[in-house]
DNA sequence: CCGTAATCGAGACGGTACGTCTTGTCTTATG
DNA sequence: CATAAGACAAGACGTACCGTCTCGATTACGG
C-alpha cells in the first residue's frame, strides 16, 4: 500500500548511492490494484503515485511509461504460474500445460495485465518488442519443455518441428481468449491435445 | 481533408432534417489517415475535428468515442478484403484465403485499424462486445464458407466440425500476428492447409 | 465566490464570440481575496483557478501571468481609492488626499495589491513597464489634481513646477510605506502639506 | 565558480570542527551572480547550489531561505557605498551623498540586491523586519551624519528635525526609484538640497 | 414563400492528467 | 561531524484533450 514498513526496514528516503526499495514495491503494488480497480483506461501516472504513497517524479525518474510498470510488474507471474508440469507422460503435461494457459489468460490477475500489455503492444512497436523479447520468448521456451522431454523420453519422433507443435498448440486457445472471446474449457483444450497426439504417435 | 468542396456539392451547414454526409466522410477519412500518421495513442477528437474540418460537438453527436469512429472506418473493408474464393478446389481455396489473412492483418491500413481494435477490446468489454457481434463473427462465417462448399461438393466428410476446423486454421496465424510478432509467410498458411487435409481426407 | 449566479445571467460557458464575464469577475475576485488570506508568495494560479471555480485553462487564456490578472484587478481600485477631492480650498484638498494616500498604502485591499505589484516590478521590467505606463502615470495626473486647481484659483503662483511638487510630497509617504515601514499619521502628511505651503504661499 | 580551489587550500568536505568557509564564500559569490544573470524570479536554491559546486543540504544547513543568502551577500555593500562624505561643507556633502544614493540605487549591483529585497519585503513581513532592523536601520544613521556634523558647526540650527530631514531629502529620490521609475541626475538631487538648505538657513 | 427547427463550424467553458520543475528533508560514503 | 551528491514526498507549473455548452449562420421542409 506504500505507507506499510516493513519491520527492520527503516523508511529510506533515498540517497545518492541508489533508489529505494521500499518505493519500488509500492509502485509495483499500487499498479496491480489499481488495474484490478478502475481498468487500464483510467489507469494514470498520477493515480498510481497516489496510490503508492510516492511523489510523482520518482515514479517518472524509474519508468518511462505506465506500461513498463506493468510489464516489469507482471514481472516473473508468467514464469510461476505457466510452468508446465513434469509428470513422465506426454498426454497428461499438455493436457495440464494448456488448461493451465486457458486459465491464466482467461481469469488470472496476471493474465488480465497480460491481456491489457499484449493489447496496447498492437499499436506499441515499443512495447512489443520488450514485450516479444522478455516474456512471450520465455513463455515459448517453457511452452517447449514438455515437448522436448517427450523426444527424449521417445514418446515423440525427434524430427517433429518443436516450434510449429507450440503454436499449433496455443494458437487456437490464444484465438479464443483475444479474437472470438469464445471460453475455452478443458475439453477444448483436450481435444487440442489428442488431436496433436493422432498426429504424432509414438515411433 | 475536410475543406474539400465537391464542385457541385454546397457548403453545407446543416438542416432540422438530416446530417451531413459531407461532414461525415470527412470525419471516416481523417481517422484513417491520422491512424496512419500519428498512431492510435495520440489520435485525438480534437485532432479528427480539426483535421476533417468539422467542429467537435458533430463528432460527438454522431460518435460516442473514438473507437466507434473507426469501428465505423473499419465498415465493410473486411468483407471486402477477406472474402474467401471459390475455384472448386478446397486446397486452392484454403490456401489463397488463408494467405488473404495474413497478408490483411500484418499489411493492409484496415488491417492495423482491425488489430488496433481488437487491442483496445482487452480492456474495453464494450468494445470487444460490438467487435465480436459484429465483425469477428460476420468474418468467422466468411472463414467458414470454403469448408462448407467442399462438404456440399463431398470433399470434406459431413461430420466435421467446421467451427473448430476455421479454429485450428485461423488460430495459429492470428497467434503469430498478435503474439509472438513472428512474420506468416505462404509457407506458413500453406502447412496449416496441408496438416488440416492431412487430416481430413475424402472419404 | 466562483459559483455565483446572478440572476437573470444565464450560466454561460463560453462560445466563440467572447469570453464569460462571470468567469472573469470569479477570477478577479479569487485572486483579491487569495492575496489578502494567503499572501503573495503562496498565491498559486492553481489556487486561483480552485477558489474561482474555474478552469486553469481558462486563466492562461486570458491572463498570461499571475501578476496581470493583479493588475487587472487592481483595475479601478486606484481611481476609486484615489481620487482627490475638490472643495476650492488647497490645504484642505491636499491634506485629505495625503491622509487617502496613506491610509490607501498602508490598510487597503487594493493597495495591499498595489505594493506587491511594485515589489514585484523590482525586478521584472515588464511589469513595471505595464504598472507604470497605465496605473502610476494615472494616479500622478490624479495627484495633481488639487494643485492644478489652486493655480486656476490664483491660490498659487502659475510657474511652480507641479510634478516635483507631487514628489515632494507623496516620495516621503512612500519612503516610509516602502523603506522604512514607519507609520504614517495625519500629523506626518498635514506636515508635508504645510511645508508646501510655507514654501509656496499666494502671490 | 564553485570548483575553484585556491592553492594550499585543500578541498574540503567537512569536519568536525565547523562550517567550511569555502562553501560559504562559493555561496555568496553564485547567488550574486545568479541574480545579475537570471534575475530575483528564476533565482533557485537548486540552481545557487549547482553553481556554487556546494550541496543543497549545506545551503539550508546555514541559511533560511534564499532571500536570506541575498541578505548575507548584501553585506556592507550598503556600508561601503553609501557613507557619506565629510568635506566640512554641508551643501558639498548633501549633493555628494544624495547623487551616490542615487547611484547606488539605479546602476550598483548591490543596487539590483537592495531593491530587489525591498520588493520582496513588501510581502514578507519577516524578511521586511531584517532588512529594517538592520541595514536600513543602519542606513538612516549614516544618512543623518552630515546633518548632525553641521549642527555641530553651527551651520544648521539646533532644533530643525533630523529624522524628517533625510525623509524630505531620500524620499523624493526613492519615490522616483522605486514607484514611478523616472531617472534621478545630478539636477533632481542638488535640487532637493537647494530646496531644504532655503528652508534651514544657518541662524 | 416564409417561419422554424435541427445541423453546421467554431471555440470558450470546467475539468483531469500529463510530464517537468523546485522545494525542503533524508540518507549515504567520504574526508 | 560537515561535506557533495542525489533520491525522496510534495505540489505548482503550463499544456493537451476531454466532453459540454453556446453562439450566429445555414438550410430544407411544412404551414
Amino acid at each position: 500500500m506504500g505507507d506499510v514498513t516493513e519491520p527492520g526496514e527503516r523508511r529510506h528516503h533515498g540517497n545518492r548511492y541508489g533508489r529505494s526499495e521500499r518505493a519500488r514495491r509500492a509502485v509495483l503494488d499500487a499498479v496491480d490494484n489499481l488495474l484490478v480497480e478502475v481498468g487500464f483506461a483510467r489507469l494514470t501516472i498520477e493515480g498510481i503515485a497516489a496510490r503508492a504513497g510516492v511523489g510523482k517524479q520518482t515514479v517518472y525518474r524509474w519508468w518511462p511509461s505506465k506500461v513498463d510498470i506493468l510489464l516489469e510488474a507482471l514481472g516473473d507471474d508468467l514464469a510461476e504460474e505457466l510452468s508446465p508440469p513434469d509428470s513422465g507422460d506426454l498426454r497428461k503435461d499438455l493436457c495440464a500445460h494448456l488448461a493451465a494457459m486457458a486459465s491464466f489468460l482467461t481469469t488470472a490477475d496476471a493474465g488480465a495485465v497480460f491481456r491489457t500489455l499484449l493489447g496496447q503492444a498492437q499499436h506499441d512497436p515499443d512495447l512489443a518488442r520488450q514485450l516479444r523479447e522478455v516474456h512471450i520468448r520465455a513463455q515459448h521456451r517453457r511452452d517447449r519443455l514438455p515437448l522436448e522431454r517427450a523426444v527424449a523420453r521417445g514418446e515423440l519422433p525427434s524430427d517433429v518441428d518443436l516450434d510449429s507443435a507450440v503454436e499449433q498448440l496455443a494458437g487456437p486457445i490464444h484465438y479464443r481468449v483475444l479474437v472470438t472471446g469464445a471460453p475455452v474449457p478443458p475439453e477444448f483444450t483436450d481435444g487440442l491435445v489428442e488431436r496433436f497426439l493422432r498426429e504424432h504417435p509414438p515411433e
